[in-house]
DNA sequence: TTGTATGCGTTATCAG
DNA sequence: CTGATAACGCATACAA
């Protein structure tokens, strides 16, 4: 049995010429229907397999593009990695996946590694302490296509898919304000990333909307955990005049907030309304299930995938590309009195 | 500026041959202190960057590998690809995921498109529904390493990494029996994994040891998922003598449980016991906090990559090594009287 | 210690 | 339509 048979191995078999079974395999015009299907048989006859070195190294393409998230253990980035993959696949690209850990450093190095890998493109999202982008220049300077979803950078021809974070943090409120809530609070993450920012505004435009005042003592910046909400929601109930409601822009730090108010007596949806966000599984599976704001992070995804697919096309053209999906509000008992 | 940057650009910058400078790079001792230092330097200077796919057509190695599982937005397998992936990495090596949507047709196909893009090894967890073994034995012919983790088959040739499942069902129901339960019921999912199957075993051995009877009837097939588990609970609860514990090998099995118990007005844990398996994030941020047994993904991931690197090492020596964890019983709320 | 030559498996160009 | 040959970038056996 031969360790590995080689388009030179068939050709030998056939009495032609390796540049014969090439075309025959690539299907090119120039060459008559019968060799083909000659060449075709015996080939698939030997278990013949195409050696993607040999590929890559000729045509500079590898097939494999390079996914970058902070960790893959988190339901919104190994969901996203899911549509990446799901969307890719078919079309014959393999995805690498690589974890920064929120270490900006080890982004750089990861992506430099990336590139050193020659991948065709590299989706991601960035660390939450970046803060120098020249990394991502060396990509766009060597032509790799890059992608970021949800948490993204302003760079010019860089395509990003994100989801309307305005808007989501603007229906998260609403919702609140029509519940009946009027004194609403904000728990924010880190306002360096524009996702946190575009909900905060989108929460105080409601407020406006709606005719309710802006107290800047009712937006308080957490971390995203429970501990951290925790922290948050006991600050807001020593204010004068303590709020009835809070907008989370996390989805962990709403569930410290709502565990801390029923500690303390106060029902939750009942005296106090909670919306997160991300929907993350648990959300659902709490008995006093939570409010929350989806992200869709399988269908961001698959548009992160079809919006590299799209730049691969035309590699001449710098297409700057920016989707933004719809988020939706997931109505549960945490917000309804 | 040059698009690209070979050995042999910077061969003619110092005038010397391509060999010269391959030497310098690789550390090959058949070379002067003073020209490696040189061509190290002008290396730098000039931006070099291997190209992986020379290097892996000559060598036959992409220092890629392969990670199969079902899903990768499951915690239990993006968590064991974050170890896998956090102990490749430092090595030099890039994780491809590809998932199997528990689909044996697509296992079979990843297999053999992982194989022909050479990866140098295939670490995976068995699509549920796997019954033939062929397209392993095409990785094994190949002498390509391959590590199977948690859901494994018997393969002459081929390492493991598993948790003890059943010890993980053993001190799952004895936690039950020392709590105060007495009968104890158990809620499988699919016997034809083995890691069920040892599960169910812990449980009988379990019982034997502490004198409770074995009762057929109050062994339940349900699937993974919450209405599967109601449905469960609600056959156990028709039983002329009805439990009043229960040991799920599903984390979702068991919240079902406990859902339909509490909707009957059964109160868990004072009426009923329940424990899990699997230590899901929701099941610690439940208000009513779930046992469970944890499997330690992330150690799994690790141990699954050092296999690997094992196995790599000397390729001529087939090793055939099984690991084997320990799970940990997590006590919470759920199964404390 | 360094240079020369060759092969890894493909595809593309150019003749025939 | 098909064959011969070069090229992709690197590493290595052999020669010097």
């Amino acid at each position: 049995m031969k360790e590995k048979v080689t388009i030179y191995d068939i050709a030998k078999a056939l009495n032609v010429t390796a540049a014969t079974v090439s075309r025959a395999l690539n299907n090119n015009p120039k060459i008559s229907e019968a060799t083909r299907t000659l060449v075709l048989e015996t080939a698939k006859k030997m278990n013949y397999e195409q050696n993607k070195f040999a590929l890559a190294l000729k045509s500079g393409k590898s097939h494999n593009v390079g996914v970058v998230v902070p960790f893959v253990n988190r339901n919104f980035f190994s969901s996203i990695i899911r549509g990446i993959e799901e969307e890719l696949y078919p079309k014959g690209y393999h995805v690498i996946i690589c974890q920064t850990h929120e270490d900006a450093k080890k982004e750089e190095e990861t992506i430099q590694n990336l590139l050193n890998a020659q991948v065709d493109g590299i989706l991601m999202s960035v660390s939450k302490h970046t803060q120098n982008l020249k990394h991502f220049e060396k990509v766009l300077k060597k032509n790799t296509p890059l992608v970021f979803f949800d948490r993204v950078k302003p760079l010019k021809g860089v395509s990003s898919v994100t989801i309307d974070d305005f808007r989501g943090g603007y229906e998260a409120t609403e919702h609140l304000i029509k519940s009946g809530y009027s004194k609403i609070a904000h728990v924010t993450v880190d306002l360096s990333l524009s996702i946190y920012e575009r909900r905060f505004e989108g929460y105080r435009e409601a407020l406006k909307d709606y005719d309710l005042p802006y107290n800047e003592n009712y937006v308080v910046k957490a971390k995203s955990d429970i501990d951290s909400g925790e922290e948050a929601i006991k600050q807001l109930l020593k204010l004068k005049e303590a709020p009835d409601a809070v907008f989370s822009s996390s989805d962990f730090a709403a569930l410290g907030a709502i565990r801390q108010l029923q500690s303390l007596g106060i029902s939750v949806p009942q005296d106090f309304g909670v919306v997160g966000f991300s929907n993350e599984p648990f959300t659902q599976f709490m008995e006093l299930s939570m409010s929350t704001v989806d992200q869709a992070p399988v269908e961001m995804g698959k548009m992160s995938a079809k919006v590299f697919l799209e730049q691969i096309k035309d590699v001449k053209v710098k297409v700057e590309k920016k989707v933004e999906l719809s988020p939706e509000l997931i109505v549960r008992k945490s917000s309804l009195k």
